[in-house]
Formats: structure tokens, sequence, C-alpha cells
RNA sequence: GGGCGAUUAACUCAGUUGGUCAGAGUGCUUCCCUUACAAGGAAGAAGUCGGGGGUUCAAAUCCCUCAUCGCCCA
């Protein structure tokens, strides 16, 4: 078999997805088998207008990584792909690009015309995160993909919001919402995020009504807003302000009057403890407002500029309007003082304008009664998360929950589905409506439809079920809802995690309500940072894209080393040359595959991976051994989501013990001149722990496992059954531990690594064949080291060696301690022992220090009485040892020096 | 303002329930192009486990406190 000396994933890897799609291995068969259990992942649903980026690429491997090992051993395995519509942020990109290319806006084509540009955009460009995921090797079942907009799912979006309407749980109000007036939209909580800002306390001055020359000072740090002013409030109890209160004071530019009110929530310490009310503009002012029956007044209009009320800075933007206000107080006389501060600003999330709060008429889910089967979930084990602290953020966002303003003045979205006769009576329908057709209620004609379309988390938060199918009880959703597993990043645990979950239980009423839950293990995610620690993210231009990652590496090396660097939901510093440990280990797997496929052939084939009958020796059954314990510990990792675990077991199994060793050890056996009967055990061996470890690793790094196992059936004659992708996990099916060959082998590794450390020190070429001596005091010891010693002799490139109860040091030899047995490697006269005597004096000083810190605890009585008697039999074994040890090697520091 | 996480070798990180826990990879030093692999092999140096206090016979691990960095929420 002719194989390039390094492994290129670029010849193998599009290739191979292509024949794992062709061969239908990652769409679930028809029908389930009998008893088969379901396992199913729905994939977080990206952004249309994504690319992909690092944090997907580790969340794409996760899930990956859990679906294929979950299909490997038998399950009804699916992960269902797809991505989201984005309203605002497709539209917006569309809105660009409209302007860009032809100067247009959404306005000069008009809502339907505009939306076949955002389809048409989505058709050309809306597929391109998918074809990503591809490329990092996701075993997804694409001919399941969805797309929120799809009708399917607009249907089901379309079914959810109608039942909650007439439930009574969706409704319309004005509410103060937080306004986007870049976007010109409402935005939910969850949309905003907020920014440490240099600003300004403004402190002014509202002269009292009826009393001249008598003002009421208040602060403010959006003085503009002031024109909006229907109150003023104080603290009830604070002496400064309590024979105001009930009196007025009016309002400078425009001479209303307003009153002065007592409220508990005004902090006297903060400015003058005077604070004016702005209920329209202002979301603790609104409550308060509320309570003190205020009138609410807009001054700002929804593209933030001031509104016809604001007298006369109606017009100006909110910005310029700050500044003439100022400019206007201190002309009049009224500004008293000017502060720097610091304050927190809310932020748009899409457009990163500043927020403003505006009253306006929205539509609202009532979220209190939904949360309730949410919290159920944790409590009765239906729903964990892990990392397991996430629960409780989970939790004090379900109990704090607030309506949800689902409704955003977009035109790319689900439209409500809400119809209007002329007096303004709504009516919700399943069919669109037709304008002129008569109400289903008032029986006057319809006018209009509801303008605004849905939030799109209100078609996420169904992605779970819609996907399948649902409203419809199809077979699909029988099949395979609820699902078992899914990863996401933590910010998103309220906006989509939490209300996937109510949805669940709200809307799949086809079965019963303690199966509902839609996921039973939410995986967290770490977050990806940049070598400084910072969050990787597109503003920042600090990512690292995973395409250029898997043209430059490979897709596995990607993958293998995003799971090496991520510890359970830790977070992740990132910089590129992190995946060279990826490409080194899949170039390690390559050439160790390749060597043991040069020396295998069909005869090698006939036994098919079977052992039995096989005359194995020591090291085969050592490595069958580890093989069987790093299946055990592989598989136990997995199923508990540990992937760094199973991953660092599998890198340290293929690289130290089978490379480093194993290879090393039959390397002698594979010659012609071998034994015909050792050579056969040999090649066995070499070809089951093969098979058996490209499957372990086949769910980490797909792409080369499965070319691997594919040239391994070729070289053996077999016809291969499946795919990689689709055979069985290994069971472990005739191999067991044996602990006997572990401890052989690990003496033997300890002598072999004691010759090379004394050829190191005293630099003694490797290639040199020299006679060596080993003084093994205990008879089974010896009884091992003398089968063990043809290995020993090729391992440490001796001449001859000798395996003695006791003998003297032999003249000019260099001497080592391993344990109990010393290790003379005989030199040539006059050869340099100054840095082994160096060494060796190290050494004993290391033994001695820890033989007393030994000693000192064994003497301790608190440890005599407390500690586990086996523990302290275990310490004074240990305590033995070193004392032999140090024995030993103060001897031979004294023959050397001698 | 509330909550959470991190701090272990020069760098990036492991270290279940306190006791073989002081580790890995990278980097560094020395030697080796030995026909699986120089993207390799062999050997080696390297850390008061952020500071301080406490609990315990025993603390990287548990508790308190301080410091620094980061994240989430308001």
């Amino acid at each position: 078999m002719e194989l390039d000396s390094r492994y290129d994933p670029k010849l193998f890897e599009a290739a191979t997805y292509q024949a794992w799609l062709d061969a239908g291995c990652f769409t679930p068969a028809k029908e389930p088998r009998p008893g088969q259990k379901p396992f199913v992942i729905m994939i977080p649903p990206p952004n249309v207008t994504g690319v992909l980026h690092m944090g997907h690429a580790l969340n794409g491997t996760l899930q990956d990584i859990v679906i294929r090992f979950r299909r490997m051993q038998g399950y009804d395995a699916l992960w269902l792909p797809g991505t989201d519509h984005a309203g605002i942020a497709t539209q917006a990109v569309v809105e660009k690009k409209l302007f860009a290319e032809r100067g247009l806006t959404r306005n000069d084509l008009g809502r339907d015309a505009f939306l076949k540009e955002v389809w048409d955009w989505k058709e050309k460009h809306g597929n391109l995160i998918l074809e990503q995921y591809r490329r990092l090797g996701a075993s997804c079942d694409w001919s399941r993909t969805k797309f929120t907009m799809d009708e399917d799912l607009s249907r089901a979006v379309r079914e959810a919001f109608l039942r909650l309407w007439e439930k009574g749980l969706v409704y319309r109000g004005a509410r103060l919402v937080h306004w986007d007036c870049v976007l010109e939209t409402a935005i939910s909580d969850d949309e905003i995020e907020y920014e440490e800002r240099k600003g300004k306390l403004w402190y002014l001055r509202y002269p009292l009504e009826g009393r001249p020359g008598e003002f009421l000072t208040v602060a403010t740090t959006r003085p503009e807003t002031m024109l909006g002013d229907t109150g003023v409030a104080v603290h009830p109890e604070d002496e400064r302000y309590r024979h105001l209160v009930g009196s007025r004071v009016l309002l400078p530019f425009l001479d209303r009057p307003i009153p002065i009110v007592a409220d508990t929530t005004v902090d006297p310490s903060y400015g003058t403890g005077a604070v004016k009310l702005t209920p329209g503009h202002d979301p603790a002012d609104y409550e308060r407002g509320k309570r003190h029956n205020l009138p609410i007044l807009i001054v700002i209009e929804k593209d933030g500029r001031m509104a016809p009320n604001a007298g006369p800075f109606a017009g100006l933007s909110r910005e310029k309007a700050r500044d003439a206000v100022v400019k206007g107080m201190d002309e009049l006389g009224l500004l008293d003082k000017v502060e720097d501060i610091k304050h927190s600003v809310a932020l748009s999330d899409r457009s990163k304008s500043v927020i403003e709060p505006l009253v306006s008429e929205q539509w609202f889910v009532a979220m209190k009664e939904l949360a309730g089967p949410a919290i159920r979930a944790v409590d009765n084990g239906s729903l964990s998360l892990r990392p397991e602290r996430w629960t409780k953020v989970y939790l004090d966002w379900l109990h704090n929950v607030q309506d949800w303003c689902i409704s955003r003045q977009l035109w790319w979205g689900h439209r409500i589905p809400i119809w209007y006769d002329e007096d303004g009576v709504p009516a919700g329908s399943r069919q669109d409506l037709e304008i002129g057709a008569p109400h289903p209620v008032t029986g006057k004609p319809i006018v209009r439809q509801d303008p605004d379309v849905l939030d799109t988390w209100a078609s996420s938060w169904l992605w779970p079920f819609a996907t399948l199918g649902w409203p419809d009880d199809t077979a699909d959703l029988k099949r395979f809802y609820p699902t078992q597993f899914l990863s996401t990043a933590r910010e998103i645990i309220y906006l989509w995690v939490a209300r996937m979950i109510m949805a669940g239980y709200e809307f799949v009423d086809t079965i019963p309500l303690e199966e509902r839950c839609a996921f039973s293990v939410c995986y967290v995610h770490a977050t990806v940072l940049d070598g400084k620690g910072k969050r990787m993210s597109k503003s920042a231009g600090n990512g690292i894209d995973p395409i250029d990652m898997i043209e430059q590496y490979g897709a596995d090396a990607v993958r293998h080393s995003l799971m090496m660097l991520t510890r359970e939901g830790q977070d992740v510093r990132l910089s590129e040359n992190r995946f060279e440990e990826g490409r080194r280990f899949t170039n390690k797997i390559w050439n160790a595959a390749r060597f043991v496929l040069q020396r295998m052939g069909p005869a090698d084939g006939q036994r098919k991976f079977a052992l039995d009958g096989l005359e194995l020796e020591l090291e085969d059954r050592w490595i069958l051994s580890r093989l069987e314990t790093v299946r055990v510990e592989a598989t136990e990792a997995l199923e508990a989501y540990r992937f760094n675990d199973a991953a660092t077991g599998l890198y340290r199994f293929v690289w130290n013990d089978f490379c480093d060793w194993y290879l090393e050890l039959v390397k002698g056996r594979l010659d012609e001149s071998a034994p015909a009967a050792s050579s056969a055990a040999a090649r066995g061996t070499l070809a089951r722990v093969l098979r058996d470890s490209l499957a372990l690793l086949h769910p980490v790094i797909p792409f080369l496992s499965e070319v691997l196992f594919d040239k391994l059936h070729g070289v053996l004659g077999l016809r291969r059954e499946a795919f990689l992708a689709a055979s069985p996990w290994p069971t472990g099916e005739g191999l067991k531990r044996d602990a006997a060959a572990e401890l052989e082998i690990g003496l033997l590794q300890d002598v072999v690594r004691a010759l090379r450390n004394l050829r190191a020190l005293t630099q003694v070429s490797d290639r040199a064949p020299l006679d060596a001596l080993l003084v093994a005091p205990g008879e089974a010891e010896r009884r091992v080291l003398r089968e063990l010693s043809p290995r020993l002799v090729e391992l440490g490139r001796l001449a001859s060696l000798r395996v003695e109860a006791s003998a003297a040091r032999p003249p000019h030899s260099a001497a080592e301690v391993s344990g109990s047995v010393e290790v003379f490697l005989v030199l040539e006269a006059g050869t340099d022992t100054a840095k082994l005597l160096e060494t060796l004096d190290r050494r004993a000083q290391k033994a001695r220090a820890a033989l007393a810190a030994i000693e000192g605890k064994l003497k301790n009585p608190g440890f005599r009485s407390n500690a586990d008697p086996e523990l302290i039999a275990a310490e004074e074994a240990r305590a033995e040892e070193h004392r032999v040890e140090l024995a030993l090697l103060e001897r031979n520091l004294a023959g050397l020096h001698g």
C-alpha cells in the first residue's frame, strides 16, 4: 500500500463527506428498529446571514461528537439542521444592499416587492453557513433541513400565536417598550446591552408655582426629556421637600404646571433628591406615573426626533434637543450646575444606538403561567443543565420573567395573524382573511391586517417540535420528540433555551405533560476568547476563521484541537497555532496506520479482527488491556459529555501507548525472519487495535478515521460492511484488562528509560551497542526481566544483557536505579560521568526529601489514629521503596566517585 | 448594584469525594535525518498551585478575606 508520509486532509475530506451523504449515513432509517431508542439533537439554528465563527465550530463539533457517538452506539440518531430568518439582521442586510446597489429604500419598493428581494437574497446566500458546517464534518440529516420562514414552520408560528391569543396569553397594549430609533422597531429586554459611558448630570431649576423666585432643583441625565415631564417626585420622608408635596412647579419653556408627588422609590441621596417624572420616556417614571395618575406625554418620535409636544424643540434630533434645552435653561438662569458622571447606557444589540424608552402599541406574551412548567422541569429532573451552575441562571430568569414583547415593526418575519374591521376590532385567523371579507365576529368588512411581524424568537422557541411537523401529530414528532441534547452558548439561555422549554410544555399536547420537556440535557459550551482573553467577535476583529483553519490544518485537526482545549464549559483562549497540535496528532495516526498497513495482507483479514486462537505475547496482552481501559473510559466520558477527557484519553493511548511502545515492541515480530505464530499474533493484535482505535476516535476525528478504516479493510481483503460512521461502537468483545501484563510492561518501560537516560547523561551515542547488567533482588522481577531481555536488548540497543540477583558494579559502568532494580551500562574507560553524578545526586536528594516527608507523616500520631489503615499501609510501602532506592543511589554514587 | 467564573511551569490548560497530585501540550536545552512519522524519536531543566488568614493529623483541593482579570444580569 502506497501512502504519502504526510497526511493531507484536502485529499480526503470533501470526497469522504460526499460518500457519507451518498450512502445516507446521516439520515435515520425510514423506520426505527424495534426497541431502538431515539437520540435527537436540534441544531441551534444559525442566523441565515451568518458566517461560521469559532463558537459555531466549537458547538458544531460538540454536537457532532455526541450524535456520531450515539449513532454508533445504535440509537435512532437524528441531528436536525436549519437556520432562522433573523428578522432585524436580515432585513438590515438586504436594505443596505438595496441602497448601495440601487439607491432604494424598502419604502420605495413597498412591502411585497421588498420581501421578494429578501427571499431572493436568502435563496442566494442563506445556505453559506450550513455549507460551512459540512466542511466541519457535521453529520446532520440534511434531508430534514428547516428554515423558520418555511411554510410549515410559519404555520406552526401562527398556530402557536393563535392558541395563546385564544387563551388570553397574548395581548395587545400600549406599553413602554425599548425602542430602536435607527431600525425603528421595538425590541425585547433581551436584545439590549449595557455600556458604561461618561455622561453628565444636569441640575435644572423648576420654578415653583405661585412663589416667585423659589425653585425646586432636579437632577437628570437626559435634559431633553424634561419637555415630557408631567410631575416631580420626592421621597415622602425627605424633610427638605416634605412641605412642597401637593404643590406644583412650572415646567420651563412650556409653562406647564406639574405636580410634586411623594414616592418611596426616589433615592434622596441621588442628585438633589428630587426627580423629574417623564412617564412617556423612562421605565421607572412610567411606573411612578401610573401610581400617581400622571398623564403620559410623547415628546420623542419613533425616528428619534422631538415630537410636536416638545414645543419649540419639535423636529430636532434627540441629541440636538439636549444641547438646545441645556442652552435654553442656561439662558433662563435655570441651569444650576453640571456634574460629570459615569453611568450605564442601554444600547440596541443590533444597531448599537441608544435605546429610547417609548410608549407604543405592541403585542405581548404573558409569561408567568408559561414559566411554571419550565421551572418544574428542573425540579423533577426532566431537564438538567451542564455545567450545573447554569441551572441557577435559568431559574432566576424564570422566577422573574417579564411579559415578552413579541411584535416588531419590520417586514421580514411572520406577520401577526390578526385582522381588523373598520372599528379596529381584532380577529385572529389561521387562514389569511381578505380585505373586504366579513369579520368573523362583527361581520363588518376587514380593512387591514396588523402590519407588524413577530420577534424571530417567537419562531425559534418552537424549533424542537415545529421542525418535526407540529402542529400535526406527525410520525417524526412521535418518533423524535422530545430530544435528548441541546448544546448552546450561555447568552442564549433566556432568549432561547428557557423559551423552548416553555413552548414544549405549552404546545406539544399530544403527549403527557411529564414527557414534554424539549430536551433532557442542555449543555452550555465554552466561550471562545482570543489570545488576550477577550471574547472573539466580528466587531472586535479578533476572530479566527474556522474555515481558514480547516483549510490549513484539516477539519479533524480543528475538531481535535478544540476538544483538547475545552474543559467542560470553561472558556478557552485560542490562538492559531493551537491547531498544530491537532495536525500533529492526525499525522501521527496516519503514519502509525501506514506502518501497520504496510505489513499486513489479505491473510490477516481472515480472522476478521477476532483474537481467539492467537498466541498472544506479553505486549499484545498489554496493548489489548490498555485498549480495553481506554475504550471503557472514552465511552463513559462521552456519555457524561466530558469531551476533553475522551479526547485526551484517546490521544494518550494512541500516541504514548500504541505508537511509542507497542509499535516499537512488535517491530521485530513483523520481520520475515520472525516465527510465524508470533508474527501472526502481532498482526492480529495490530489489526484489532487499529480498527477499534479508529472507531473510538471517529466521533472526534471523523474524516481520517473513516479513510483509514476503509484502507484497513482494503489491505485485509475484507468487504467493509458499512462506513465507519455507520458502524457499531466498540464493545470490547474478546478484550480484557490484564494487570500482570501492565505491571510487566511497566517494569520494561522503567528499565528502558533508565538505559536511555544513562546514554544521554554520559553522552554515549544511541547507536553504540553496549553491555548492560540488571541487578534485581526480587525473584519475580528477575524472571520477568529475563523473559523480556530480547526486547530490552532491542529497545536499549544493547550488545548483551545479564540479569542477576546480586552482583558488583562492573568496571567503567554507569549506574541508574529504578525502584529496587539497579541498571548498569558498561562504558568505555574514560567516559565522562560528571553529568551522571550530578543527576544521581539530585535524585538522591529528592528521594531523601520525599522519604523525610513520608516518615514525618508516619511518625505523626494524629495521622496514625485518623487516617485510613489502607492509606497508612500504602505510605509505609512507599517509604520502604524510597529507602531501597535511596540506599542503591547512595551506593552507586559512592562507587562512581571512587 | 446583583450573580458567576478564573488565577497551577515561560505560554495555553488538566487536576472527581482533602492523603502516589504537583501533571499534559506548546516553548526551551542536549542528542539523533534509526526505512511509520523531523508535522518525528530519546533525554532533560522548569511551578511556595494569586496574597493573607482559618478548619484538619493532612489543603492546589474545604471555609473566610483581599487583589487582579473576565463573563452574565439589572
